[in-house]
DNA sequence: CTGAAAGCGCTAACAA
DNA sequence: TTGTTAGCGCTTTCAG
């Protein structure tokens, strides 16, 4: 017992009509050409009696357009992007559009593989946080002029739509405060690899901040941590740093999974945040607020973010000669618990 | 300058072979048809010379399968719905499939909505966790056997594949605890809408345990937040339930999110967890570890959730004569800071 | 071993 | 006002 599928031609031959007709009916064109209402009545009430669904997949081949967009992220389990995820699809449905989404996993090799997937299903754009280091490798990737919008981090040399926040400016302010508040021996916390825009401008801010205060940089202070050790809770490397230098009283963390491990690694070690260690992270997560003790935290507007990257996807998407657009948003400093001046 | 397409045509002419050739070659069905080693490397070569992406829009059309599933979820952003995401995206991949992923937020109409369009993007299998209430809605929306896999909820009424947990024991155990440890008065916090499958198997749960102790059941200690005030933070409704019933001396959410209304609340009442308010919640979120206090919870299995919805539903797809399969796991139970004993 | 041709379901000239 | 026809790019009988 199959359920025979209801074409467009379904409806034709059972109303002795073409399929033409049918097609611009229920594209809502009819009017346009004056079709009779009797005969769109028709057609429509067939095509609910039958249960009739457009077949997206060949209207898409038809087309040249399948309003399916990708969105390519590090780790949609992590709630920054999640929470971006969520503003793009609920505007890209408002627009006609669905999104397929894949996580790279900071891997360049699948990040290249999940871009080929999406390009081979021929999605009408992408949104994406690229890991890759390499201009050339996304310029060869990607067809010349292709809609796309990196979001989070950048990537020198290559030329495209960009949705992000002013890194060095947040890390650095975050730094000032730790620096006006008395500490001297900061350590900065980021990860591997740390080419991405995203990280290496926040280390920039707080090198920035560093020199500005004339405090000599130790680079011994700036650890960089496995990315797959963190996500699988592995903090070994963040344990031996704490121990092996004692006189950091102050932590800046790139992200929020480095806070977390920083909340871990100072319970085991029996630290206290904030009289012994100070910690300020980039990145809000909701519960921060009521952690032990609170984090200070640089908050980055992600519904905008999410806004903003797919308004811009969506404005090449229609406009043909478009021009490259950038937007560099504010963040906002959450001063908590976690962050205070030494005694 | 357009960048003219590669298509098998392009191949076949360029090298004065046919598309049949191309299409076989480019498939790896060449040696089972023992075509010409040298003429298969010329096609390879040719490919990727033309930088060749065949067209999975035009192979779905053709082959009857998109090779994409359907993921759709209350709200992405929500951690418990991200993890089980991740999971599921990872092995799809491995599998040769793509996600399609989108958010119900707990609305019927947008569900139906998301379906539909689903659908008619001739997904290969759907993957969901229904806000439905009645049953005749999604028989009639699906094809007949639609492989499709319930996780989370399921749908009395409703024959398909679902993947979940025990969610009265889990909710019946946390529940004994509360009373073991000297809880007379018990809230329950659950959410719009409660005949949600999860929701009332929890609060199944709550009420089997005070009967089992011979405790009366009191109404008015059971609350129901809107999902969407909830979603944006407004907690006022907990606030006042708060303060009409000082005498709960303890409360069991059944969910992650209601749990940091609980710590939000509490901490705008001055009211102390665990002193005055012990909490437990059900859905473990990485940092209930490190929230002060550190808050109990009932952690489910998401990534076994996550394979199993994705295993069942590819084993589907594979097996034409496949009989539903029905999977219930077993939660944990973090006793933490949060929930002990009246002093 | 290789090619011709049909057709998946839909849209859009172009006719009538 | 409606129908005919030609593909979109691919796979797959069926011939040769």
């Amino acid at each position: 017992m199959k359920p025979k599928k209801v074409t467009l031609s379904s409806i034709a031959t059972e109303l002795q009509v073409s399929k033409t007709l049918v097609s611009l009916v229920l594209n809502g064109k009819a009017d346009a050409l004056a079709i009779n209402k009797l005969t769109q009545q028709k057609v429509l009430d067939k095509a609910r009696e039958l249960n009739y669904k457009p077949n997206q997949v060949a209207r898409g081949l038809r087309m040249g357009q399948t309003k399916t967009l990708g969105l390519l992220v590090a780790d949609i389990s992590n709630p920054f992007y999640a929470r971006i995820t969520r503003t793009i699809e609920h505007e890209a449905e408002k627009a006609g559009y669905s999104l397929i989404v894949c996580s790279s996993d900071e891997s360049k090799e699948r990040e290249i593989r999940l871009l080929k997937t999406l390009l081979n299903r021929q999605v009408d754009g992408i949104i994406m946080t690229t890991t890759l280091h390499d201009p050339k490798i996304l310029q060869q990737l990607l067809p010349h002029r292709f809609p796309l919008v990196l979001v989070d981090r950048s990537l020198a040399g290559f030329e495209s739509n960009f949705v992000g926040v002013d890194n060095a400016i947040s890390a650095e302010n975050a730094i000032n405060h730790l620096i006006e508040i008395g500490h001297k021996n900061i350590g900065f916390l980021t990860l591997t690899p740390d080419y991405i825009s995203s990280l290496s401008e926040r280390k920039a801010g707080y090198l920035h901040a560093l020199e500005r205060h004339s405090i000599a940089v130790n680079n011994n202070y700036i650890l960089q941590l496995d990315y797959l050790k963190i996500k699988n809770k592995d903090y070994s490397q963040l344990y031996q740093f704490l121990l092996d230098y004692p006189e950091i009283t102050a932590v800046f963390s790139a992200n929020n999974n480095l806070a977390v491990a920083c909340l871990s690694i100072a319970k085991t070690l029996g630290r206290k945040i904030p009289k012994d260690l100070s910690l300020i992270t980039f990145d809000d997560v909701e519960l921060f607020e009521y952690t032990a003790p609170s984090v200070s935290s640089i908050a980055q507007p992600l519904e905008i973010i999410g806004q903003k990257s797919l308004q811009i996807l969506l404005q090449q998407l229609k406009n043909d000669n478009f021009t490259l657009q950038k937007e560099i948003l504010s963040t906002q400093l959450n001063l908590r618990e976690s962050s205070c001046g030494i005694k």
